[in-house]
DNA sequence: GTTATATGCTCCATCGATTGCGCATATGTT
DNA sequence: AACATATGCGCAATCGATGGAGCATATAAC
């Protein structure tokens, strides 16, 4: 059985079960009782492709009927569980209905972004969802002039329905809540830190608007120096970061957990120890609740977001606005008191 | 350019270029200097792709030649550093070969690995590469007989080689390097207690044959009520925790990352405080480092599993062995003395 | 007994790209 | 002038699956 060179198609089956190729099709497809195939024969085709170990060309099938049933996404890492749960959800969900997911990383590499989406479009993907794109509008137009639907997800563009988190709200409610433990903890009232992200980048000035929108609320004016949007790495937050040798209380708005990393590095090798310092991050991860100091995250509804992306799918009659999803946004406790146990 | 319901075809372009198909096709295939094409017809041709936005139908192409360039992989989850990076560095070594990378996730459903393995041999993968899958040998088996090769990274099959993590000798490193701290540091000497995993998974069994060798090697009996293979939960681990109140000093062997949030969270809520604990994970997460009473993590070297695999494609004389690749420990320092500062 | 209707299956063109083979015309050789 | 070789390109079969159209035979209706 294992020992063909070539594989089984549906004229070996034909051969074996005395039928016409088309016979066989219809069965291995599923279309048999519409076309009138007996259910005898078409009993004896299916256990011959079992026992042949037949499996449909995928390639020939779908260059004959002119659908694919491939959807394509794009997503800028793996590394951490904001996109890793992106995909995951969205393998379910496409499988669920009957699609063929392909989800592939592209390193915000624009140039990669690009030639992925490319490679999706010559496989005929039915439609692409480009999360986090750092150049979403390239891809919306090439995906157009192949007549492939594009959605954008994580990060707005122009030329596709767009699905993303509600930064600002967000943003203002982890500020507020931030700045609300500073005063009740430390008896100290801000202006925060910002820290990480990239400021050409939608989602972080979206988060910067509503963390100065709640500075404003207070009357807390933010001294230009207090914006450090470093990128999206550790490193940079931590370089960022470390000539500030705070005496008093601080409290920093940290963007994603990238950056969080960073930051953290920093705050476990303060001299003093850090204990008046208090952060927040926008974006989640399990060991969150556990660092000393952090006084609660914002974790974006994945599933919501994909829900609302799916639903564009198939669609042709897009206006191409923005879909916002609200985030949630968890306050840990005041950590336990070690230092008193 | 996007009116057309169609997309442009080889006929298309051949009509607009005044050449045949054959011609345009391999112009855009790269073999026309082999089939003598001029390269002015190229150019005209060449030209005309682009202005009319062609792409190469794949499903077409791939029928004809017998090869499809599809490299298939299948992981569990992509809720850790450990998976993400195998997904991320796979993806970039098979685009650097020339293969078209299809990696899905599985969420560890047999049944679900088992579909997915089906669909990418539909697709005629080149080949498949199962990586932490719960039953390799069946995917094996499936793929053997249709032809496709298979290759195991992670966990260990039978019926095709397997490139997996030398689990013993580093579960033996690590444990031996949370026995020092514990003696450094609190004066105490083990038995350490092994929570998280499954025992009949075969990682898992070699890190605790490893942990039960280091333990004998220095004379330590461990008692079966220290071995807490509760499975790849988070909460589990707690659950198994939860009732373990130490009035003295204790150490723990943490196995993966997802067990290691449930330690963290016993550990943080000990009435004590925790100061006399000391533990270790097998896997790696960057804020592993900055956990109080974290004295190291194993990372798995996915570089160099990756390279031995990709080494395997295309090979067919192969004798189905296990090939080992050595972990990294990182020790991580000692905590600064906060308490004291 | 003749005309409908149902049943069960086959024939064949088709999807788009690839490639072995071969036919002209151009250029070189003696 | 006659022949050899090179250049440039087209023809047509092929990959495997699909589905509209149609052909027998069987059963029902009148």
């Amino acid at each position: 059985m294992s020992k063909d060179a070539k594989r089984t198609t549906i004229y070996d089956l034909a051969k074996l079960a005395e039928a016409s190729p088309s016979a066989v099709s219809s069965v291995l497809n599923g279309t048999w009782e519409k076309r009138r195939i007996s259910r005898k024969l078409a009993e004896r085709v299916m256990s011959l492709a079992e026992e042949q170990g037949y499996s449909v060309n995928v390639q020939a099938s779908l260059l004959r009927r002119e659908r694919s049933n491939i959807l394509g996404m794009i997503v800028p890492k793996y590394d951490n569980r904001y996109f890793g749960k992106i995909a995951e959800e969205f393998e379910a969900t496409a499988r669920a209905r009957g699609f063929f997911p392909v989800v592939t990383c592209t390193q915000r590499d624009p140039d990669l972004e690009f030639e992925a989406a490319k490679e999706l479009v010559s496989y005929r993907a039915e439609c692409l969802i480009s999360t986090g794109a750092t150049d979403p509008d390239r891809i919306s137009a090439f995906c157009d002039a192949s007549g492939v639907q594009s959605i954008n997800l994580d990060l707005p563009g122009t030329l596709a329905p767009s699905v993303i988190s509600d930064n600002y709200s967000a943003a203002q409610e982890l500020t507020g809540l931030i700045l609300d433990r500073c005063e009740k903890e430390l008896g100290w009232s801000g202006p925060l830190r910002f820290v990480g992200g990239r400021l050409a980048d939608h989602n972080t000035s979206a988060r910067l608007e509503g963390f100065l929108a709640e500075h404003r609320k207070r009357g807390i004016a933010v001294p230009q120096s207090y914006i450090m949007a470093t990128g999206y790495s550790a490193e940079k937050a931590a370089i960022a970061l470390a000539d500030f040798h705070p005496e008093g209380p601080a409290g920093i708005f940290v963007n994603s957990t990238i950056s969080l990393e960073g930051v953290v590095r920093w705050h476990s090798g303060l001299a003093r120890g850090g204990d008046e310092i208090r952060y927040g991050c926008f974006d989640w991860d399990p060991f969150g609740p556990l660092l000393p100091g952090n006084v609660g995250m914002v974790e974006q509804d994945v599933s919501a977001m994909l829900t609302r992306a799916f639903e564009l799918i198939g669609k042709t009659d897009l206006s191409h606005e923005q879909v916002l999803i609200p985030c949630k946004l968890w306050p840990f406790q005041a950590p336990l008191a070690r230092r008193e146990g």
